[in-house]
DNA sequence: TTTTGCACTCTATAGAGGAGAGTGCTAAAT
DNA sequence: ATTTAGCACTCTCCTCTATAGAGTGCAAAA
């Protein structure tokens, strides 16, 4: 966990309204009504009355930790009530082994990288039965691995990408000419000879080179091949951001406090534009280890009383993406947060074997 | 449109019964509340007073075509009065040239097969405001085209197999032995000569053949390779049924008849586990031409309130797969028909102009 | 410092009543 | 023989009111 700079809730307050403040988040994480005092009173077992108890959250509600929706209810815990439960009082729970082996034998079935990462989100989601979220951060840093042409018709040839490693990437480009299977060979034979093991980036600029010196040197037909080759590796867009995988959408449904169609709505099309989580997530990879995002600190409106969390799953030593669980603020973190974080673990150990 | 066998209904009811009847249905598809007979007498023009009006009602009533929600509602159509409508009665819009041209737009980028049916089935619900869903049948055809074999690290082999033209399959193997990069060339340019061309399970099954023929015959080395297309080869689930292609399911979230979070989680859920859905399709298919599946009729209870407007696509004369939309009984059908129909012949189209 | 007692506030729920929409039937009008 | 007008009736939906229940905050007692 995290410690927060902030850690005035935590001196200013006494053990006994810590213990209190916590076993109101826990209570209300179960059952999702706001806690009133009498109720405190007998699930704390301090033997005090629920006077008592109503001066120590009148306390926790100066401190802003915790929050009444009106005047006759219980009270329910603010974004910084439930930071502080989290960061400083919650004990989490020791995952059953039997989870741990659905987990493991989702994770280590050998498959290529996106079904991988696919069936990684269904994972998540349906062990915590909330949203499952796996992200694949676009690569700067592209190897290629081998190259291959296959002549479709006439004009068109399916270029085939194999890249670091376990990535293929499909397109079809069009050609002024039209090739033979040998003569697709040739190029590809050549290509691989001389950009495997290279970044794409710095192929693309080697072609260019090599487009320019060869112009006069060589005839027509090797300069249509390179020309092809151009095109083969322009335009890295092909794949667009197709780097974030979702699952168990429709658990957030039952979620009672996002209820209203509305409110759902948006948070369906988040998940489909991935443009708000794909930020988010960003800023996640970015921190080392497990982040935990509450209700507003987010700053999207659209993950309101949503809580994002995230870890970073790495293999070689190298951060390779961010996975996670996107659920109601008002979640299990005690079961959520061994579960994000072993799954990033063994997705990691499932990547490092397969080198 | 398809014409019922069961043409009791409209032999049986006079000119003037079934114009109120299609000036009904319009009305409440546009509004959605049930219409009763002051509305209609004002809507149809017809100079007939409400009483007029209401007998004809209550003879529709007696048809099965209308239903009331309750004594001092309006009335509604009934599935059967969809039905009748939508095969008699409908008078279907000329598309937009805008329109038109937006979908021209969007498949006639040259693209993979993929990312060509989710375009498709992107637009289609952008353009109907309703769910878009694009089948790729289970091909039980599939036409090797090519070939190839990508050594990933010791013992772990990437097989990319493209098939009918377009598709390309990836699928990562681990062998008994270490491949060098020209023993992996070989293998493939052999499968290749000896299989291009050729429908998978017969490739499958050719390979079995030969494994058996040579078992005696030839090294080690050549015996591993065979064992390796064998495995290359080898179950074809790996791309088990991925082959449904919804877009735009947030739409159905304003669908006032779908207003209930129960119902539209169970709806979503279809969509996800795609079972039922698939099968529907598949009924789709083996019609000729433009389906219309209308409320309970489907058979699935799901799909309550919902109807499916789908469409077989083909190009080179055989039917390649159904696209369609889903939306709430009461949609614009008028609007909705063409888009499919058109869709479907120009998605037909553009996978014709490929080969 | 804690507890008791009490007045007060706010929500949720049920019931009552009335307005509005629409029907079906009968009798009159065309 | 249709069509229309008149009318009683039904059902929903909304608003209003009353009430029970939960929970609070405060003052005074323990």
């Amino acid at each position: 966990m995290v410690s927060t700079t902030d850690s005035s809730p935590l001196s200013e307050l006494s053990e006994r309204s810590l213990h209190l403040f916590k076993t109101l988040v826990e209570h209300f994480i179960d059952d999702g009504t706001p806690v009133g005092s009498r109720t405190l009173s007998k699930d704390s077992n301090l033997g005090l009355s629920p006077a008592t108890i109503r001066n120590v959250m009148a306390d926790l509600e100066d401190v802003g930790l915790l929050h009444s929706p009106h005047t006759s209810a219980g009270r329910i815990p603010t974004a910084k009530g439930y930071r502080l439960f989290v960061d400083n009082l919650l004990r989490v729970n020791d995952l059953q082994s039997a989870q741990v082996e659905k987990i493991a034998k989702e994770l280590t079935q050998e498959a290529d990288y996106a079904s991988l990462m696919q069936r990684t989100s269904a994972m998540l989601s349906d062990v915590t039965k909330l949203a499952g979220v796996v992200m694949l951060p676009r690569q700067n840093l592209s190897i290629l691995q081998h190259i291959e042409f296959v002549a479709l018709s006439a004009n068109r040839v399916l270029v085939i990408l194999v890249v670091n490693d376990r990535e293929v990437q499909n397109r079809i480009i069009n050609t002024s000419k039209t090739f033979s299977a040998s003569e697709l060979q040739q190029v590809s034979n050549y290509l691989n000879e001389q950009f495997a093991g290279k970044d794409l980036t710095q192929v693309r600029k080697s072609i260019l080179d090599e487009l320019d010196k060869m112009k006069k040197q060589v005839n027509d037909s090797m300069q249509s091949a390179i020309e092809m080759a151009q095109m083969a590796f322009d335009s890295d867009t092909s794949k667009e951001s197709d780097d974030i995988l979702f699952s168990g959408q429709t658990n957030l449904m039952d979620v009672a406090e996002l209820g209203q169609v509305e409110k759902l709505k948006q948070l369906f099309e988040t998940f489909n534009q991935k443009r708000d989580i794909l930020h988010l997530l960003e800023q996640a990879i970015h921190a080392d280890g497990m982040q935990i995002f509450i209700g507003e600190e987010s700053g999207y409106d659209v993950l309101d009383n949503c809580s994002v969390v995230t870890s970073p799953y790495e293999a070689d030593g190298q951060i390779l993406g961010v996975l996670g669980v996107i659920g109601p603020t008002r979640m299990h973190y005690e079961r959520v947060i061994p579960i994000v974080d072993i799954t990033a673990k063994m997705l990691g150990a499932a990547l490092n074997s397969k080198n």
